[in-house]
RNA sequence: GCCCGGGUGGCGGAACUGGUAGACGCGCUGGAUUCAAAAUCCAGUUCCUUCUGGGAGUGCGGGUUCGAUUCCCGCCCCGGGUACCA
């Protein structure tokens, strides 16, 4: 009987959604399982090959857990809002919501004819006004919320108010950007408008005049990590620094926490290294310098506290907020020039240039606290205004970046270094010795840092820091298609809406375009006030707002009062496993954890880091080599392969063509060979003999046996592409013994079945069962089975292989040892002389050493 | 530059804790079946070689070991991340 995989596909899709097999409930009595793929966006173009590639990994997982008893939570949906919809709308006029409404429809078309064992009841979409209700629900917590330092936790703004009307500033410790002190009575004594100014330092969302990558292309913001070589990630336009107010997310009070969490994270050392690097953690100190005939004082930021010795300079960024005042008359005009040659400079220009050494002297003088030398203060753009305190001290002898700028302005370069010469660079290296350096000659860097720090902290002028690359992350996006901020101003100042006003619904607009004054495309909606007539924030959500939260939801999808209830979250927890692209490291991943973790101090829900296990799956490329896009011509549509093969071949394929996180490329030819597999496989079930029910013999359970050990093994390891020759073997073995015992064939169809779930029903049916294979149970590997009688030793003599023995499998050593020896052979490899040793390892080989 | 990965046949890849390198599949070669084809099946397929056998071989060069794709040192190449972060 022919395999027809098309007859097959269809009845068993139709089947699943009939029954609704793989509908779950949130059940507390089984053990659960989570297993979550990063959702799409869905774009025009549709699925290519390389798409479903972790979502049938995926998808092997949550089978194979479900047959081991697990209730497995396997959801999709869709990342809905986005700029391409918005796009379209700008040129078709078409709104954003109807092309996303066709585009999901034609995913799930896609997504269906593959057999995922999604459930699709839990489908969440972000740009739903029921999902985006409580993504906004979630932003007004962050924006009612401060970090407590002392606590290492989140808070209720309330909290903070109440500590303010009793002990003014000093009562708090909080990760925050306030500066001032206040008394208590000072608090009391402010207006609202003061009284907010200064909540919004503490508040983890929060509005801030910021400079942001401003893309006029785009028309929007972009955060750091939307960027990419000074240009837009999306089309690849031009990106300027612009000062604008937008609602920031204060991620950097986490950051210590998002560093931390990562020890607990079963993710791969790459992925936790770039989120290190992103987070950027540096230990140092603060220092004051005073500055000569001014009542400033500089702040710098230094890892190298006992270099200061040779600090012979200082450098501000063109940004710093004193060189007006410090800068000397007859200084100004080329410093004012050199700012604004600095301001001017693009990104991109600046990523180029990197090795150009540039600067301004301002005329101006610090002193160095240390050894009261004079420190001429320079500015350069080498020094960020966004990084520390924007100023450094420069430590020529230390630092290359410093050495170099000496160098080209001719700046004194004093050695502090033992044995160092300060002609050939600068000298990083920790484990060399100070020398011109007053208390600290003689030490190493190690040693001397502490004593440093104790130094300027006795004298009152800095003291022990830590800081981070990690910026705050910018919210704000000047366009149509996002989620609103549901903030309203009242005479000026920010207010949350209260959640009975949630959702707060995208207003209808006549263009998806800015407005004439520049305010983004919600400026032209009508009524966009309150009841009471207050304007509605403009600004929509980011991209990742929706996705830094849906795992919750999938959890509890159509909870109406709550964003998840409680006992949803307490029985699902944590994901087990996450499968998505590698791109994500620094956006998605990082926002994903920050939220979770901001939910966990609220008390919402508990735990605190999303995904335990990440696995990222590896991209597929056209044969050619090339990213498959319509650009090239190359892409390969799952559905012309499902339709030709079936989708037991794709996923089977796709599995095959190596492990899950490598690049590969796509390979049609090799889709034969799992093709006749298949019909191979499926020739067992239909042989004209019929199923026999007789017991079945040692050569045939141990066939079984070897592909449950070696299938339930690679599957545990996320090894999806060996399971498949593992099946091929065994396929290969019974077709050999011409076996069609049903004690063989019906595990073999379980094991099967998580890669190739539409062949594995049709054969468990023919086998006489009535329910679907997904309520079967995973095989057990039984070692009875896989008993051998003898064994076959190779015997190598100095490492090389020259002949084998065969000898019972529970032969000793010196047994083995003796007749390896006796071999007729033997004499020949010896060469007349004896073994200096032999060397026999039970099970594996013998090895002779002459 | 710095930080992570990774280099195995013609190709995708396997070898999980140092123990017969190249499983499984693709491709290729030869054969069976067939009027012919498709489909299916069988045999072979790392390279060199003086072929009942021998030698070399997992990017390159060293080392540890009875034994190294696997561990250590140095180098080369490819992929990813990052870009003056003080």
């Amino acid at each position: 009987m022919e395999y027809n995989h098309r007859a097959i596909q269809e009845r068993w899709q139709k089947y699943w959604a009939d029954h609704q097999t793989y509908r779950i409930e949130n059940d507390s009595s089984r053990p659960k399982y989570y297993v979550l793929d990063m959702f799409p966006y869905p774009s025009g173009s549709g699925l290519h090959v390389g798409h479903p590639l972790g979502y049938i990994a995926s998808d092997i997982i949550a089978r194979f857990k479900r047959l081991q008893g697990f209730n497995v939570l396997h959801p999709m949906g869709y990342d809905a809002f986005g700029l391409p919809a918005e796009q379209y709308a700008i040129e078709t006029g078409q709104h954003p919501a109807e092309t996303t409404k066709k585009n999901s429809i034609r995913y799930r078309e896609q997504l269906d004819k593959i057999g995922f064992s999604f459930d699709w009841s839990r489908e969440v979409n972000t740009s739903d006004p029921k999902f985006y209700k409580w993504t906004q629900w979630i932003f007004l917590q962050l924006f009612d919320s401060w970090y407590d330092a002392d606590a290492d936790k989140a808070k209720p703004i309330q909290d903070l108010v109440e500590a303010f009307e009793i002990g003014g500033s000093s009562a708090v410790n909080a990760n925050s950007s306030f500066e001032g002190t206040f008394t208590a009575a000072d608090w009391k004594a402010m207006s609202p408008k003061e009284r907010e100014d200064v909540l919004q330092e503490f508040r983890l969302t929060f509005l801030k005049e910021s400079t942001v990558n401003w893309c006029p292309a785009l028309g929007t913001v972009l955060a750091n990590d939307e960027v990419k070589d000074g240009l837009s990630e999306r089309g690849g336009h031009e990106v300027v620094q612009r000062k604008m107010l937008q609602w920031s997310m204060r991620i950097t009070a986490y950051a210590d926490r998002l560093l931390s969490g990562l020890d607990s994270l079963e993710w791969t050392d790459s992925m936790k290294e770039i989120q290190r690097n992103w987070i950027g953690r540096s230990q140092g100190a603060k220092v004051f310098f005073d500055i000569v005939d001014s009542e400033h004082q500089i702040e710098v930021f230094t890892t190298r506290p006992d270099t200061m010795f040779g600090a012979s300079f200082m450098v501000l960024a063109p940004e710093h907020p004193f060189i007006e005042d410090l800068c000397t008359d007859d200084k100004k005009e080329e410093v004012s020039k050199y700012q604004k040659w600095a301001e001017g400079r693009s990104e991109r220009e600046r990523m180029s240039e990197v090795k150009e050494v540039t600067g301004a002297f301002t005329g101006a003088y610090a002193v160095n606290p240390m050894n009261g030398e004079k420190l001429p203060i320079w500015i350069s753009d080498y020094v960020l205004i966004g990084y520390g305190s924007g100023a450094i001290m420069a430590v020529p002898c230390g630092d290359q970046r410093d050495w170099e700028f000496a160098r080209h302005f001719n700046i004194p370069i004093p050695n502090i270094i033992e044995g160092h010469d300060i002609e050939v660079g600068a000298l990083e290296d920790k484990g060399a010795s100070l020398c011109n350096s007053g208390f600290l000659n003689g030490l190493k860097a190690t040693e001397a840092i502490p004593l440093a720090i104790e130094h300027i902290a006795k004298e009152g002028r800095g003291q022990a820091r830590i800081n981070y690359k990690l910026r705050e992350a910018v919210f704000s996006r000047q366009r149509y298609w996002g989620e609103p901020v549901p903030i309203y101003f009242e005479d000026g100042i920010p207010k949350g809406m209260s959640e009975s006003d949630l959702p707060l619904e995208l207003p209808e607009v006549d263009q998806y375009l800015p407005t004439e004054d520049g305010d983004p495309p919600l400026g032209r909606a009508e009524n966009w006030v309150t009841k009471e007539g207050f304007p509605i924030e403009l600004n929509t959500m980011p991209g990742w707002a929706g996705s830094s939260w849906y795992f919750l939801r999938y959890m509890d999808p159509h909870n109406e009062t709550d964003f998840v209830g409680k006992e949803a979250v307490d029985y699902w927890g944590q994901v087990d496993l996450y499968v998505g692209g590698a791109e994500h490291s620094t956006g998605h991943l990082l926002y994903f954890r920050f939220w979770t973790k901001f939910l966990f101090d609220r008390g919402f829900i508990p735990f605190d880091e999303p995904a335990r296990k990440l696995i990222n799956q590896g991209m597929i490329v056209a044969e050619d080599g090339h990213k498959m896009s319509k650009r090239y011509g190359n892409v390969v549509n799952p559905d012309d392969i499902v339709e030709q093969y079936g989708a037991d071949a794709l996923r089977l394929h796709e599995m095959f063509l190596g492990p899950i996180e490598d690049h590969k490329p796509w390979n049609t030819k090799g889709i034969e060979g799992v093709y006749r597999f298949l019909k191979k496989f499926w020739r067992l079930y239909t042989s004209e003999d019929g199923i026999s029910r007789e017991k079945a013999n040692a050569a045939e359970l141990k066939s079984l046996h070897q592909c449950i050990k070696k299938v339930s093994e690679d599957i545990e390891r996320y090894s999806l592409n060996t399971c498949v020759s593992t099946f091929m073997i065994c396929v290969n073995e019974l077709s050999e013994l011409k076996c069609t015992k049903a004690e063989i064939l019906e595990p073999l169809a379980i094991l099967i079945s998580c890669h190739a779930p539409h062949i594995a029903e049709e054969a468990w049916s023919r086998l006489g069962h009535t329910e679907s294979i997904t309520t079967a149970e995973f095989p057990k590997f039984n070692p009875e089975f896989l008993k051998e009688d003898s064994k076959t030793y190779p015997v190598m003599f100095n490492g090389k292989r020259r002949y084998e023995i065969v000898v019972p499998a529970d032969m000793p050593k010196d047994e083995v040892e003796k007749l390896a020896l006796e071999h007729e052979y033997a004499e020949k490899w010896l060469e007349g002389g004896a073994p200096k040793k032999v060397i026999v390892v039970p099970g594996k080989i013998v090895n002779v050493v002459l």
